[in-house]
DNA sequence: CGTCTATTTGAGCCCCGTCAAAGGCGGTGG
DNA sequence: CCACCGCCTTTGACGGGGCTCAAATAGACG
């Protein structure tokens, strides 16, 4: 019984056992707690240290002046509040519970001791640093050029993948908090426009929602309608070639693509 | 004369002369060039060490398969794209140059080097780092919540900011060489409403436009049309405390925002 | 001086926002 | 157990910001 944190950092590095153990013991020291819709992080205060998703969503945000306001990108089990953060004076955005929300406090200390213990864990988390910036980058690409329904799958697809990363998918079913008032300030919409999308896409079979619950009959079709290539989510594949030296990255590319193909053969089975 | 690069990575952290000095080196070693919209790094391409902007304007971007394409940054002197993207397998972004552009080609074992020569020099890349991620942010805040107006607006404070702290601004006018199409790219709009927008900022005085040269009249107005607030590009404050144990950066944070608009009123009168 | 790219302008339309109101659905207290 | 309340979802009518298509003009460059 691996926990999503272990999963998360071990999906994007391999890692030992004397690894595993030690993201577990962080996983039971200074925990802290918060209900659902209220702040870890306000826009604007400061940062003392990490902040690590043990249990629950979570969101980035930023808002502006008159109320507007615009979901950066989601946290779930495993992911990291940027572990540099700290360096800057001020944050510049909040973070803010989705469902109650259980997350490890950890000290800048406490964390370059961890990166000191183990080169796999520190590129682990190195790794997941990027994810995050890719994640953000493929979200600028959505909100600037994919329409209301790309983008809604888009979303639900990248979720998925993030979900299963983390053992937190069962066949073509995963638990689902958001609210499409989440959906609506992740994609730049209305809550009333994204009802409606999510209308459209329901009576066409590409999701089924039910308590908080969805289903996905078909991910290949879904991704398809979000033009999603999960390519930038980075997933671990155990076949990846250890070099980087050659230039036909075209090749790997392919490879990485197949890897990501046979997943999803093997869950439309499912 | 101190060159951008200096001044970019100098407004970031306080440097030596030393280290001053070993920047100026870098700006001699291994330096590349490619022609105006020429290809720096390939969407889908690998990266082999960190790339750093001497001279010129470039872009990140990336695109859909069927070729709607998204802009996600621009690069102007001084900037580094990702010191760690050589981590990724395959970069998911494409980099390509919008003036001619010269840049520095630095190995990661250089960049090794560098780091270890001098804490100051890798907290000031650190926080450039940061920095990109903070400008990434607000362009999700953009694309999602402001409308076309405030969002060339924005932008083009956000690029005269930037290009203030490289010393690339003369008084209240700056090259700049973005034709709509690019400001399209960037903002998710069309070149045609890019163009009608553009019109109605210069009808109001907002902005002035003439031969690549920018000029903006009054920046606190254009910046309050863009509903702008530079905090997220953590501007160098001179006086700024150099000690980093306390917590009260509220009141740091205060001290930072007056130093802005001091900037602003300064340049305002100019 | 011809070519190519960038800018400008018009007409028409559509995606998505706004406003408004009517159901669900879970929680809470009497 | 029921009544009530707040949040979320759903639906309709209507309007507008930004897109599409098209064509003319202006600059840049050889």
């Amino acid at each position: 019984m691996t926990s999503p944190l272990v999963m998360a950092l071990g999906g994007l590095a391999p890692l030992s056992r004397d690894d595993d153990e030690a993201l577990a013991r962080l996983g039971r020291h200074s925990v802290q707690s918060v209900a659902a819709r209220r702040h870890l992080v306000r826009q604007g205060g400061t940062c003392s240290g990490v902040m690590l998703i043990i249990d629950g969503w979570a969101c980035r945000y930023k808002a502006l002046a008159d109320g507007r306001r615009q979901t950066l990108g989601f946290l779930i089990p495993g992911d990291l509040c940027d572990p540099n953060l700290y360096l800057l004076d001020q944050i510049d955005h909040g973070i803010s519970a989705i469902t109650p929300v259980r997350y490890a406090d950890i000290s800048r200390v406490q964390m370059d001791v961890l990166n000191a213990r183990s080169t796999r864990l520190a590129d682990a988390v190195a790794r997941s640093v990027l994810v995050t910036a890719a994640i953000q980058r493929e979200w600028i690409l959505s909100l600037g050029r994919r329409n209301a329904r790309e983008q809604i799958a888009h979303l639900i697809a990248e979720l998925f993948h993030r979900l299963r990363m983390i053992g937190q998918v069962q066949g073509a079913s995963c638990h689902f908090p958001l609210t499409q008032g989440d959906l609506a300030d992740a994609t730049g919409l209305t809550p009333v426009h994204v009802n409606r999308v999510l209308k459209d896409m329901r009576r066409e079979g590409l999701i089924e929602f039910d308590h908080r619950t969805l289903v996905i009959p078909n991910l290949a079709t879904l991704e398809r309608a979000g033009l999603f290539d999960p390519a930038y989510l980075q997933l671990y594949d155990p076949y990846r070639p250890t070099d980087g030296g050659d230039d036909h990255t075209v090749g790997s590319g392919r490879r990485r693509s197949k890897g990501q193909l046979m997943f999803v053969y093997e869950h439309g089975d499912a």
